[in-house]
RNA sequence: GCGCCUGUAGCUCAGUGGAUAGAGCACUGGCCUCCGGAGCCAGGUGCGCAGGUUCGACUCCUGUCAGGCGUACCA
């Protein structure tokens, strides 16, 4: 439990205790203790802490709340705790003023566990899998799955600090009707390159990289499958195009700072039957039936508006009936929960798909999607629909090399996934220095600058936990630290919320607390006692700062 | 029509039922002979609208308006 936590828990229990020797005395009655908060009061003049147990008590105790917190106040014992003074205001709250100091074994506590500051076991013994971007394998990644990846591979760091057991996984639908579609493309395209008049089916992939791909094709094997039957041809180059994207989809990510534990191939489950067992357990339970060569998912026994199909009149199984089995897959591998993170125009499909594990006999709260509002793009104050056909959409490639990956990263993560996002491409390009990124990037190397010189004077010593940190009283310095402490419970507030976005608040949050104590103290040339402390609540906020970085995936420079 | 998401400052967005709702950008003025001025300090405007629950609502509920996205034998 983090130190803050652990005031918290005391400050508590002995709450509880002047309630109960309040009415042992007479002077309040009740029967049930309320279920009270404490909190940090936003307003520093509020106290170190407060609490609603008084106003929650008035209607039990039919009395006024403010008596109640004076009487609750009066039983209220010191000793041997860090209350310093008690207060009753505004509507009933009382507040509670912690002595000085009371911040510093916390703050000792950081230095000595370091990096590993931050980290809980809120979440230990449970496994999880984080699935995400998992795009279509038919073309490059573009900006919306720039998104995805972002958000997907911090939560999954944010997973990991909070003790769970994670593991990331992309999807890859190899398999279907856009397999088909892609197949038939890039036929037409070969042929076309080889000089035949090869017509392009009507809702084929026009992108350009797939003329590409087979240009590879016929410089490696020249014309080896014009003359070869149809399909046979189209599985060679679908096999070969399919290959090649998965390769560079994992090399774009890996450039962008995610790696998978797991590439998991739609098609293997219809190889390995699994897709088939899905539906003949289905038609076995009654839960599906036949009808006139389709196969129905009574869905509407299981709340969905309408029933789905699981097979189609010519054969051939839906995605949907694949996605089932998929999820039986996951939960099959031993995961407590598996999180998918979606495009919000994906969401008609989650309460279908809820029903479809329910129906194969799992709870579908195990379930989670997080539903990613798509990215609009800005360019020249226009907007801009991002298409593949229109050519109006910017590949994550691209992304990088304009934007590099700490500004997009952060820029991802920076907001909450339900928000539709605006994506100034001009601005990030040409105005990159006004990125937040630098902001704390900026704070995180200062630090580093002024520890490089303190070590130059021969002091680096002091930035440690043997320094004397009861001499860092300063408002702005117990500002920090107080924000400092935070961080344990700011990630496991973030897991249990899988909102990533709240990590960048903390952390823009942090920096501007340390840039405020710098300009208001120095560190370099105090009293060797101050400055050995200064050193150490610099080097915490380093530690602290970077933690929260490599969490979103952002380099932590030492110089800018 | 029905369903999901979103409406908070001029713009982009935070905000865990609590006290006087915040940040960045943009605009104005100030700040180190000294540790990194990519910084700090100050300046003002806002919770789409209407009800309800509550001691207390940006937060929960209902209705309503506006925008986005769904509502396939596509994925």
């Amino acid at each position: 439990m983090s130190w803050v936590a652990q005031v918290k828990e005391k400050l508590q229990d002995k709450l509880v205790l002047a309630l109960e020797a309040a009415k042992a005395a007479g002077e309040i009655s009740y029967q049930e203790l309320p279920g009270f908060i404490i909190e940090t009061p936003k307003d520093k003049n509020h106290g170190d802490f407060a609490t609603n147990l008084a106003i929650l008590l008035a209607k039990q105790a039919q009395q006024n709340p403010r008596q109640i917190a004076q009487i609750i106040c009066n039983n209220f014992n010191k000793e041997n705790s860090w209350v310093e003074n008690t207060e009753v205001a505004g509507p009933g709250f009382i507040n509670f003023y912690l002595k000085p100091g009371w911040l510093s074994p916390g703050l000792r506590e950081l230095l000595q566990k370091g990096s590993g500051f931050g980290d809980s076991l809120v979440g230990a013994g449970k496994k999880i899998q984080v699935e995400f971007v998992s795009a279509n394998p038919t073309g490059e990644l573009h900006m919306g799955n720039a998104r995805g990846a972002a958000i997907g591979d911090t939560l999954a760091n944010i997973l990991a600090a909070a003790g769970y057991t994670v593991e990331r996984e992309f999807y890859i639908n190899d398999a279907g009707n856009q397999i088909e579609k892609f197949g038939l493309s890039l036929e037409a395209r070969y042929l076309q390159l080889l000089g035949e008049d090869a017509p392009f089916p009507e809702d084929g992939y026009h992108g350009g990289d797939i003329t590409q791909t087979m240009q590879q094709v016929i410089n490696i094997s020249g014309d080896k499958y014009k003359n070869m039957e149809s399909a046979l041809r189209r599985e060679y180059l679908t096999c070969y195009a399919l290959e090649q994207k998965i390769s560079a989809a994992k090399t774009v990510l890996a450039e962008f700072g995610v790696e998978y534990d797991v590439w998991f191939s739609e098609q293997t489950l219809h190889d390995s039957g699994a897709v088939a067992a899905i539906i003949t357990e289905l038609l076995e339970s009654g839960k599906a039936h036949e009808e006139n060569g389709t196969i129905w998912f009574k869905a509407t026994d299981f709340g969905i508006e309408k029933d789905e199909v699981l097979v189609r009149a010519n054969g051939i199984p839906t995605y949907y009936a694949a996605d089932i089995a998929y999820h039986k897959n996951k939960f099959k591998r031993g995961f407590d929960k598996v999180i998918n993170i979606w495009g919000a125009d994906h969401h008609g499909h989650v309460a279908r798909l809820k029903a479809g594990i329910q129906a194969v006999g799992y709870e579908p709260e195990r379930l989670q999607v997080i539903l990613m509002q798509l990215v609009r793009l800005l360019s020249d104050g226009e907007v801009l629909r991002m298409s593949k056909r229109a050519g109006t959409y910017v590949t994550l490639q691209e992304l990088i090399e304009e934007v590099g990956v700490d500004a997009a990263r952060f820029f991802f993560v920076m907001r909450n996934a339900d928000s539709q996002m605006d994506f100034d491409l001009d601005l990030a390009k040409s105005q990159s220095v006004d990125n937040p990124v630098f902001y704390v990037q900026y704070a995180h190397a200062r630090i580093s600058s002024i520890i490089e010189a303190a070590k130059a004077e021969g002091q680096a010593k002091g930035a440690s936990a043997e320094a004397n940190l009861d001499l860092l009283l300063e408002p702005v310095e117990m500002n920090l630290i107080r924000k400092l402490l935070d961080l344990p419970d700011e990630i496991a507030y973030a897991a249990a919320t899988t909102s990533p976005h709240h990590i960048i608040t903390y952390v823009m949050d942090l920096a501007s607390f340390f840039h405020s104590f710098y300009n208001s103290c120095r560190v370099l040339g105090e009293d060797p006692e101050l400055m050995a402390a200064r050193l150490a609540l610099c080097k915490a906020t380093a530690i602290c700062t970077a933690k929260c970085l490599k969490i979103v995936g952002v380099s932590a420079p030492t110089k800018m």
